[in-house]
DNA sequence: TAGGCCATCTGGTCCT
DNA sequence: AGGACCAGATGGCCTA
């Protein structure tokens, strides 16, 4: 599937009329738009094309012709386009691994073929991004924290039996025994077996009320937070995560997502 | 119709 | 100097 550009709207195979991607846009005059008016450009807040620029590399700027500068705008406008692309493939590619992990129901088997299932949402509604990252994040650390249980059991296992050999583990894999091994729809969505196996596991993390759940310190600090897998992404749903990030749409996290140095 | 989500354009900043 | 990255702005599409 091409997961390009458009794919991602709902319009797949069409180019939006005005944002038009690659080589449409960069055939069309931008006079043709006001966004693209040199006018609306200097006029429009934050826009210093006539001050900052000239004040970084005068001679560069001035120096070139309107058409220069059209084809330089087109180039540059086409490496973004290009990046924000990439960007979405990688997206892409991270969504179709976490879809099966954000059906709402744990009845309901994942089905990696199925596309894309937004938490709360009609079937065929593919994952936002800020849903995917979410997710994601919280698939990691879920799959820290049933690292850390499975060795406490590895740990359990083997000094019970002392040294009568490697016989039990295997058996008890075999057996399904392992909580969290049964499933990513049961791994992800069945809230009892998060917080069955957070009270097992770490008790002192699991009873840290982080301010934020999905988003918190980290794997160390809190390896297993009862995340709500059909909140995320639904505004005003996230009931067990009272964070900005987890209820607004837009993330707006002032604490704990420092600004990128300039 | 409002709000969410998204793609694109754009200028600024940093890095090579 | 050119490219990568970032954030703000803008407008389109879709859903509740």
């Amino acid at each position: 599937m091409n997961s390009l550009s458009g794919t991602l709207g709902r319009a797949p195979e069409h180019p939006r009329p005005l944002c038009v991607p690659g080589s449409v846009a960069q055939e069309l005059p931008r006079s043709f738009h006001p966004r693209f008016s040199p006018v609306s450009r200097c006029l429009s807040p934050g826009s210093m094309l006539d001050h900052q620029s000239h004040h970084r590399s005068p001679k560069s700027q001035r120096d070139l012709s309107p058409e220069e500068q059209q084809e330089l705008r087109r180039k540059i406008n086409s490496r973004e386009r290009r990046r924000m692309q990439d960007l979405n493939v990688a997206m892409d590619a991270l969504r179709e691994v976490m879809v099966p992990y954000a059906s709402s129901s744990p009845s309901s088997p994942p089905s990696p073929s199925s596309h894309s299932h937004h938490p709360g949402a009609p079937p065929g509604r593919r994952l936002s991004k800020i849903s995917t990252l979410v997710l994601a994040r919280n698939y990691i650390l879920l799959l820290g924290s049933s690292l850390q249980e499975m060795r406490r059991l590895l740990g359990e296992v083997s000094a019970g039996v002392g040294a009568v050999g490697p016989g039990p583990v295997p058996r008890l894999l075999l057996a399904g025994g392992w909580p969290l091994i049964s499933g990513p729809g049961r791994l992800l969505l069945s809230p009892e077996s998060l917080l069955t196996t957070a009270a097992s596991s770490s008790s002192a993390a699991s009873r840290s009320t982080a301010k934020c759940t999905v988003l918190s310190p980290g794997p160390v600090e809190a390896p297993l937070a009862p995340v709500q897998w059909s909140s995320i992404g639904a505004p005003g749903g996230a009931s067990l995560c009272p964070c900005s990030v987890c209820r607004l749409p837009r993330f707006s996290h002032p604490s704990s997502v420092p600004r990128f140095p300039k």
